[in-house]
DNA sequence: CATGTTATGTCTATCTTTATACAAAATGAC
DNA sequence: GTCATTTTGTATAAAGATAGACATAACATG
């Protein structure tokens, strides 16, 4: 009945993963939050919290907290133990990013993108940035754990695909993950932007709110929406889908999507610039609309506070409908100052019934260009560190220590 | 070093907890699935299902499933071992049943109520009205297991009160958990009607879908949804309240609420019933609209399918915002068939994205009056047959079992 | 009625986890 | 410096859970 037992004074990794989750997620900072929080032993504790320690993957860092007593010593994933790839792709250019899993950026580059080229082409592209990325952070930052991608358009999330016609031809239904997994064999993630930076705000700044909504007005507008501390997609991924909401009257301008009257079509970045071009002035982007405004150009600020009026008008149903307690208005027209939120909030507190205000509150983005490769990033990493997910994941790091020794090869025992 | 050792021989239910939650969900409804969804050992499975057996919380059905060799017994929980009471307020009466855990109604009554006599005499009529049920009930059913009280208004589900002013005057922040708590010591849950008619049509009809949205177009309109599997409440209870969206227009009628031109101003059975009296009809509640459409009378059928077209509107708004894969129509003017339907399909076909219309149904509620107590008796269950909360209410029926041996008295193991 | 097939109960040695107690460590308050 | 206080590590016996083999049960099929 002899058995291979394999190493049997190293401590095992198995069954350290709920206790690596609760440090991961920030559940737990200290092993007296991890008793607590695991509703394990001490002795079950303390002897897999060696084990994750040995393995390099959580370390302890210097902070402590106070405590009346001995101090707790702050526990942390140590965010060198790996690394992930993330890719922002918008309309001009491809923003990519290798980041630690702080997470924090380690190293970047800007591709160009040509719309036209197709996901194949641009895809490659991509592979072929994350493979120089992926060298540089291999040195100092141990294994590629995932690979994120952001794109401008409705995203199905489990499937990993675009659904829909978008601004990116052909990318409908591409799969996209097949094509990454070609160079990288590492779970890939992809998803819509707007979701994306929703959970940057969301995970960064304001972690406890459990129901809010993020507004992104730039060139286009679109919202995401995090229902119960969860981001929510809707069915189909298109959640949050409000720039084609319609409002009918006489003069309803016609919308990029073939509709009058929609949102977009009145208060987007794209339409203001479009009024203000017919009023002389040189516009065509968010950009532009936000370069006239910061000259107090007249016409300009009196343009985007009408538009704030008629993103409120479309945000005080979403308030109806999903009563959030936090709206977050994001996007470059959202650095116009207050003259957007404004506008917004008049038409909130004029529409909604005074119980969905009443602990309301309306804010503007710490806006941040990256701010969806970190959104990307948390959203990786919420997954990796998932409480059901960590045993593979600890798997492949000790099959990683024991090869240090000299000892049997190690193989991914992840499948597909 | 003596301790006090329990009946070494009588199986424990402490660690029960699971594989009862896995059975009274419908997760599991045989031990072979047991086994599969809760990863313990088949001697595990095997002792804790027995120490269910002998309690009675569980039975074995005479059901078999076929399965090629020895037929799998299916387990369900013993609907007989435990009882609910349930209250559906209305504006003119409350509907109150005692029902058991299929969940079933085992017997029933209906109490006129006075809106202006507030909550305290209220709730007093409905625990003695309760207590009558419960003294029935508790023959055959054993254990009381938890309350739900149906109210025709927002509720702070976790607070359990009813928020903001209200068709019932006096109830707002009123501590109706700690009044019915005076007679009855089991957990006391509130929400809101139209939300338990939702939790109705989602656990019984189409437990699968994802996310829903459920629409009552009745006297008033409301709005309930699922999202991700549970239903979403929003910040403040206040999600779905999708009656006062304003449509702005010329001739925007005047709503109950003070505002102009809200959806219910427009569509509700209280507006059809304004339009059909000033056409010289006798109508004032939405069952008079109803009696008139049913005699096919031309403007009564006009003026629903226009509303159908106004709640329409609304509905493809929500459906931009989150993209449900479902949408039901409930409420008494949805029994008019499909005229309301009709008008609802022609909006949100003309208005949405053909992404959130592509895998969109729309379809008619199977009405039932008792909705919302069915609705009640499923969230009550979900919440008492929870994984985390087993534990408590084994330790009760433990605690009954064993006095009926006559051994040591036990005690609750659970504190305050 | 024999056979194949799947479901279910039970046994045993082995491994995990727990409870509990005790000891050591690290700080602030005095 | 001493003391109270809290965190953290470790040792021990007892309880709990597991794997895996085996036996039995209950049906469909031919």
């Amino acid at each position: 009945m002899a058995r291979p037992v394999q190493a049997p004074d190293r401590p095992t990794l198995e069954g350290a993963g709920g206790i690596f989750s609760l440090i991961a997620t920030g559940s737990a900072v200290s092993r007296a939050e991890l008793l607590a929080a695991s509703g394990l032993s001490r002795a079950t504790v303390t002897q897999r919290l060696n084990a994750l320690l040995a393995s390099g993957l959580v370390r302890e860092t210097e902070e402590t907290l106070p405590s009346g007593g001995r101090p707790t010593r702050v526990l942390a994933i140590n965010a060198t133990s790996g690394f992930l790839l993330v890719a922002n792709v918008g309309e001009t250019h491809i923003h990519l990013a290798a980041m630690d899993l702080t997470p924090a950026i380690l190293s970047q580059t800007t591709l160009p993108i040509s719309v036209a080229s197709g996901p194949d082409a641009t895809l490659k592209q991509i592979g072929e940035a994350f493979a120089a990325l992926a060298a540089g952070a291999e040195k100092t930052h141990g294994f590629l754990l995932g690979i994120g991608l952001s794109l401008p358009t409705p995203v199905d999330f489990k499937r990993g695909c675009v659904v829909g016609p978008s601004v990116l031809p052909g990318w409908d239904e591409f799969d996209i993950i097949g094509r990454l997994n070609v160079g990288f064999s590492v779970p890939v993630y992809v998803e819509n932007d707007v979701n994306l930076m929703t959970i940057c705000e969301h995970k960064r700044r304001v972690p406890t709110v459990e129901d809010m909504l993020f507004v992104k007005v730039g060139t286009g507008i679109g919202s995401g929406m995090i229902a119960g501390g969860r981001l929510f997609r809707g069915a189909q991924g298109a959640a949050g889908d409000i720039g084609h909401i319609q409002f009918l009257s006489d003069d309803a301008p016609l919308c990029r999507c073939g509709k009058f009257g929609c949102v977009e079509a009145r208060a987007a970045g794209w339409a203001i610039a479009r009024d203000l071009s017919s009023r002389g002035f040189r516009a065509e982007t968010a950009r532009d609309v936000l370069d006239l405004v910061e000259q107090r150009k007249p016409e300009a600020l009196m343009l985007l506070r009408a538009a704030g009026r008629t993103v409120g008008e479309v945000i005080s149903d979403v308030v109806s409908i999903i009563n959030p307690s936090l709206i977050v208005v994001g996007g470059t027209l959202a650095r116009g100052g207050d003259l957007l939120l404004s506008g917004i909030r008049e038409l909130v507190y004029q529409r909604c019934l005074p119980l969905a205000t009443r602990n309301l509150s309306i804010e503007l983005s710490t806006i941040r260009d990256d701010s969806a490769l970190y959104g990307a990033a948390h959203l990786m990493l919420d997954d990796i560190f998932a409480p059901t997910k960590t045993g593979e994941l600890l798997a492949r790091y000790g099959a990683a220590a024991a090869s240090t020794h000299p000892q049997a090869p190690t193989r991914a025992t992840t499948g597909t």
